[in-house]
DNA sequence: ACGTGTGAACCGATTCACAGCA
DNA sequence: TGCTGTGAATCGGTTCACACGT
C-alpha cells in the first residue's frame, strides 16, 4: 500500500485514471453501490487486472471478495486527479477548432473551467462565445497572470504555435495541450501535450493497409 | 534490408511515419536536397536514432556518411503509408467538432479527403459547408456503400456513439477515428482509435499537480 | 468461493554501442 | 571522418499466477 508519493508512477496510469471516472459516474447513475473492477472496466477497453494494479499504485481501496465502493471511490480518483477542485484553463486561437472547444462538454466534466480566450481576430475580439469572452491577443500575458491561470489549450494554425507558445511560456503557463500539427520546443518545465488527429487517422489508415491486404 | 512484408513493425513507428513526411515537407520547402537523420528529426521530437532504426523495418533509404535525398525519401515514405493515393472518409456527425474537421486542413496534407459527412438535424441536412454536402445519417449505409467508403470521422455525442458505430461496422466501414468519450465495442476486424481531449488535458493536469507540488 | 492486491515473468519499444560504407 | 544501419541491452508497461482477506 504505498501512500508514499516518491514511487514511480506509469504516465500511462494517471491517463487511465480519467477514463475509471467515467466508468464510476456512470455506475453511479445507474444506482450501482458496489462493484467489481470486472464490472468497473466492462465497457472500457482496460483489463480488471490492469485496473487493479493501477490503483495499487495509490493504495488499497477494495473489499476483498466483495469489490469496490463505487461511491467512495469515485471521490478517491478525483482527489488523487485533482478533479475535486476547479481548474483554470486558457483557450488561444477561437478558430472553428477552438470555438468547438469551447463549448466541449468534457472540460466541464473533469471540472476544468474556460477562464479565458484569446484571438487576434478584430472580428471575433469582444464577442461572448459559449459564454466567454474573447480577448485581444494581445492581452493575453497580462490577463494569464491575473488569473493565475496555468493550463493552456492551443488551438492556432501550425506557422504561430512555436512563437504564442513561448508567449505562454512567459506568461507563466505550466502545461499545454497542442492541437497544432507541429512540435513546441519548450523549456523542459514546460508541460506538452499533442493532439495530432491527421497523424493519428494516418496511421489508422496504414494499419488498416496493412492488416487486410 | 527487411523488404519481408511478414516482419513486425511496432504501431509507434507507424504513427511517426507520418511526423516524418512533414519534416520532409518542410526541407523541400526549403529547397534542400539532402539532410542528415539529425537535421530531420531537429524540429520533432523523436531522436535520430530513432528515425533510424524506424525506416530500418522498411529498408535501407540512406548513404552513409552523407544523409538522406529528402525528395525520394519524402516518395518512399508516402508510398510506405499510401498517402500517394487519395482515400475517402466520412465525417459523421457536424456539430461544431465536426464543423471544425470539415475545414481542418491536416487532412488534405496526408490525401484524405472528406467524400460524405452525415448529420441528423434537419436544419442542417442539404446544406454545403466546406464544400461538402451535409447528408441525412438515415442515408448513411447507403451513400458509404455507394462511394466505397472505408474510414469513418465520428463526432457525435457520447450517448450515440456505439450506436452509431455499430452502423458504420455494418456499412463496410473498416477504421473509425473516435472523438466521442466512450469506448466503442466493436467486431476485432474494425481499427478504433480514441482521440479524447478530456481525458488528455487531465493527465496533463495530473503530471503538473505532481511534478511541480 | 469470490474478488482484490502484487511480485515475477513477459513483451513491445527505445536506446546503446558499434560495425559498415562513402 | 561522417553518418547510416542494426543486433544487443535496457526500459516502461502489461499480463500472469497466486497469496490474501472476507
Amino acid at each position: 500500500m504505498p501512500i508514499d508519493a516518491n514511487i514511480h508512477i506509469p504516465q500511462e496510469t494517471a491517463r487511465r485514471l480519467s477514463l475509471y471516472l467515467r466508468s464510476l459516474k456512470r455506475l453511479i447513475q445507474n444506482k450501482t453501490k458496489v462493484a467489481s473492477s470486472e464490472e468497473i472496466t466492462r465497457f472500457l477497453n482496460v483489463s480488471s487486472v490492469q485496473f487493479r494494479k493501477d490503483l495499487s499504485y495509490f493504495g488499497e481501496f477494495g473489499r476483498r471478495g466483495i469489490g469496490y465502493d463505487v461511491e467512495t471511490l469515485r471521490q478517491e480518483i478525483g482527489k488523487i486527479l485533482g478533479t475535486n477542485v476547479v481548474r483554470k484553463i486558457a483557450l488561444i486561437g477561437v478558430g472553428k477548432l477552438g470555438f468547438a472547444l469551447l463549448g466541449y462538454p468534457g472540460f466541464l466534466e473533469l471540472n476544468l473551467q474556460i477562464s479565458a480566450a484569446f484571438d487576434n481576430d478584430p472580428e471575433k475580439i469582444g464577442k461572448v462565445l459559449a459564454g466567454i469572452k474573447i480577448e485581444d491577443i494581445r492581452r493575453m500575458k497580462e490577463l494569464i497572470i491575473n488569473r493565475g491561470i496555468k493550463i493552456a489549450v492551443l488551438s492556432v494554425p501550425a506557422d504561430e504555435a512555436q512563437g504564442i507558445s513561448e508567449k505562454l511560456a512567459g506568461s507563466g503557463i505550466k502545461a499545454i495541450l497542442n492541437f497544432a500539427p507541429v512540435n513546441l520546443s519548450l523549456p523542459g518545465n514546460i508541460y506538452v501535450s499533442n493532439v495530432d488527429m491527421a497523424s493519428e487517422l494516418e496511421s489508422l489508415v496504414y494499419k488498416l493497409k496493412r492488416g487486410r491486404l
